[in-house]
DNA sequence: CCGTATCCATTCCGATACTG
DNA sequence: CAGTATCGGAATGGATACGG
């Protein structure tokens, strides 16, 4: 039987699995994120095989997450780029990783810093805040079934 | 050749994505924290087949998403209910969630509330905050290389 | 340097039947 | 009700060779 395809999902977060949902296709656009461009960048720096970069870079590029634009130096080759949609990303990226580090932390790590582009200060982590303004703990909230 | 083994990544996305990062852990959490707790609540919810639900929570429950408790009415049967490291999952559910309904979002679709358990008021979206207090937007901030 | 094409192993997933 | 066992098809992933 085929795959069950979540893209006309009810649910918005069954939709967003259907673009982000695999493994490659989140440290591809994490790697975006830092600047990484080219094809062979991103193969270098995930160590994935060829042919499976240019399916996730094609289903990305599909899916609104990247763009391809011309050039940025000289070459005729194309460099890969997040468009809005891909750059919005980054709240799930922070607060996975955020998670990663307060309960899959690894001993003896370098601990990635999130930094701010303008004054490199360090970022504060995510915070949800109720109507009033009063911060919330997960267990504070409830996440109506879809 | 072997699948690659995230597990021991030095990022913590990558490890991150070792627990969480296919498909259905992603629902099954999701789904628990809506209140499923029987494997057949699971199976019916999510309509994925028997045996994949079975290794995916024992999968979650190996990573310390899940839990398995004795049981709350008489069955003698175990639930499933999410431990801490679990629960603290919520922030990336409501981040991928927030991103899925600004940029994949669905005609005529019924947006499924995120609701404070005490006072039912709608929640705010997630925000990032420099270390001034200030807001910032992904653009304005670097994803440092891991 | 950027991909595509091919081959092969592994994994994922669905359907179903079966056991306690 | 809660799994386990098995099967087949599909997708994933790695290695490599090839053409633009």
């Amino acid at each position: 039987m085929k795959k069950k395809n979540l893209a006309d999902a009810a649910c918005p977060i069954a939709r967003a699995l259907d673009i982000v949902g695999d493994w490659w296709s989140v440290l591809i656009v994490r790697d975006a994120m830092t600047g990484t461009r080219r094809f062979n960048e991103f193969a270098a720096s995930l160590g994935l095989a060829r042919n499976i970069l240019a399916a996730r870079l094609k289903k990305l590029v599909a899916g609104g997450v990247l763009a391809i634009v011309p050039a940025s130096d000289g070459t005729a080759y194309g460099e890969y780029v997040l468009t809005p949609k891909g750059q919005a990303l980054f709240y799930v990226l922070v607060a996975l990783r955020q998670w990663s580090q307060d309960w899959v932390a690894q001993a003896g790590e370098h601990v990635p810093q999130l930094l701010d582009a303008r004054d490199g200060l360090p970022v504060q982590p995510l915070q949800l805040r109720a109507g009033d303004g009063r911060l919330l703990s997960p267990h504070e909230v409830v996440l109506s079934r879809t």
